[in-house]
DNA sequence: TTTTTTTATGCAATCGTTGTCGGTAACGTT
DNA sequence: AACGTTACCGACAACGATTGCATAAAAAAA
């Protein structure tokens, strides 16, 4: 009826717990009629070792948390399904909290898991946090952490990240070889490396092929889309710029999907007014009006590979001499928001 | 610099455990002068109690399992943020489980997490699961279980949905105001409670308008639309139907957006040729081609509803006399997807 | 038969925290 | 002087499981 544990395995057969214990792992010097008895005992009355105990014991809990900027995401909700299926074969349970793009509350939650114990960290920073104080201090306190997608530039461990500057530049491209001169960058805030890395693939692509930089194009959104009024400014001041761009880029959910409503708000058409492409994981890209152009990510890859950065480093505490960076490929999908109407 | 315990403090204050746990905690038979030497130094030491020993000692974790479909599902992201609202205030924190929509996938989450010894049980069934022995038997053994959104009809606990019964029927009242008169049905298990709530609303409004309900206008998917062949067969038998509906309800995320790319597969038209409307919480309705009307559920209100529920039952076990069932209303939003075009 | 070795088991400490119980002063009351 | 109160504080056990060490009994070697 009731939760059984070894003191009752051992009450009812008449042994003591170590005993039990023992003959529950298999130990060698165990009788082996002793064993067979316990386990026979243990199976009937559907025994399971209290994990809590063992976490006390062991001084570990077993578990990882994953600090993200929303659940409400297609990037992070793929991704965290790759973590699950790593996490769980290897013996580990996951703990997931949002920073809502927020510093503060990615403080929070970085206090609130270290507080519950957990055994490493999972972690995609926030669009405000350029201070990274509380994950450094953590980690010399001997939490292992691993970043990914959004991975700060100057800190050593080991990092996932999508290639950003190709998926960009192959963007980019795409647009260029479409006709579109006049090509917007509408981003994550500047401080963040993938933001960095999407632009200079941005940058590239036009430098290779003989297109001025036009500073003006480049529109930070600084908490990652979040805030609306944020990306509506910067998209009515790419609709009303002088010179009116003829396609954008989009580097994310949210604000692919805001830009987007924007455009049509404004009573523009996409792709003959404007343009676009997404870099984003939408799951009904190919239903939207008009059927976006996106740069996936391989988002379940990048929560597998961290993961298993992550349990490696919990594990092998020491045994770790470079950290690694791991760029995963991404992939560009064409659709219609982004093909030149052809004349 | 390592985590520190009470052992520590009290070692270095040349007091015995007991004094600094109760000083800690403001115990009033504590000298006060002591008692701010602990709280400092403490403080300075940044001293946080070990939530695994008191796990163990309360024999309760402080974390609640939840077990759904998918997280990658707008609706259940959008539950599960209510969640974590409310479980962080009042100090438990959450473990995601998937079932993937596949009964054996629940069996073994539910194993997990009961081994993992949650306090408490948030369910939505997958859309394989009316044996229900799994939850019955963690019940009895005194786990407190919440269902919401699936909820099991014949099954004793507090309940959290919304009101499918309102919101297909008005959904379906939309549809036939508009002029539509063949409506199909393509929706859940016909197992699961919300299913038959639909279809009940389903049915109603058709009944209320003098429409004869055509039983081979009604099609249930047994995955829920996870997978992909299940849908196709029962879309394209509504598309080959001999009397070929003119508008289609659609029972969630996946099965909506995979019904109308089969139909634009199939080169029909929405609405023109086929209406829809969605029950579905997708965020990207309004930028569908078309946009989507979509019948919205109160995700987040659900998800705190039912861990506030959840949370009271576990800690005031005996306290609870009469279990609830709370309905909360759902949001007809109508676009373009299920406009008659006017002649 | 005696001694040594092997086999099988139990005891007790441990992890961090709290509750129970008990003890010791210092003070006040008869 | 004897006793009762009150204010503080510490020892110990307990939560469930593991493990080093001790030891009894049995088997093997002398």
């Amino acid at each position: 009826m009731e939760i059984i544990t070894i003191k009752d395995i051992a009450k009812a057969l008449n042994l003591s717990t170590s005993t039990v214990s023992r003959a529950l792992r298999g130990s060698y010097e165990i009788n082996p009629e002793t064993k067979r008895l316990v386990m026979e005992y243990a199976e009937r009355m559907n025994y399971r070792p209290n994990p809590i105990a063992l976490s006390l014991k062991e001084n570990r809990s077993r578990s990882i948390g994953v600090i993200i900027p929303e659940i409400a995401n297609n990037f992070f909700s793929q991704a965290i399904n790759g973590m699950e299926s790593i996490a769980y074969n290897r013996g580990y349970h996951v703990v997931i909290s949002q920073n809502h793009e927020s510093y503060e509350r990615e403080l929070v939650s970085t206090q609130y898991l270290a507080q519950r114990r957990v055994d490493g960290l999972l972690v995609s920073l926030s669009g405000e946090s350029n201070d990274l104080e509380h994950f450094k201090e953590l980690q010399t306190k001997g939490l292992p952490i691993v970043f990914f997608d959004r991975v700060p530039q100057d800190y050593i461990t080991h990092k996932v990240i999508a290639d950003n500057f190709a998926g960009t530049y192959e963007a980019t491209e795409h647009l260029i070889k479409q006709g579109f001169r006049r090509i917007a960058h509408l981003t994550s805030p500047s401080w963040l490396s993938i933001t960095y890395e999407r632009l200079e693939g941005y940058k590239k692509a036009l430098q290779n092929h003989d297109i001025p930089i036009e500073d003006s194009y480049i529109k930070y959104c600084s908490h990652g889309g979040m805030i609306f009024e944020e990306v509506e400014q910067a998209v009515m001041e790419l609709i009303n710029h002088p010179n009116r761009p003829d396609a954008v880029f989009t580097a994310g959910d949210r604000l692919t999907t805001t830009c987007m409503s924007l455009i049509r708000r404004e009573g523009l058409r996409i792709p003959e007014d404007i343009a676009i492409v997404g870099f984003t994981n939408l799951m009904t890209a190919d239903l939207l009006n008009p059927a976006l152009s996106a740069v996936r990510q391989p988002a379940y890859e990048m929560g597998q590979l961290a993961t298993e950065f992550l349990i490696d480093l919990i594990e092998h505490p020491k045994a770790t001499i470079r950290f690694e960076t791991k760029k995963l490929d991404t992939h560009l999908v064409i659709r219609d928001s982004s093909l030149k109407a052809t004349p």
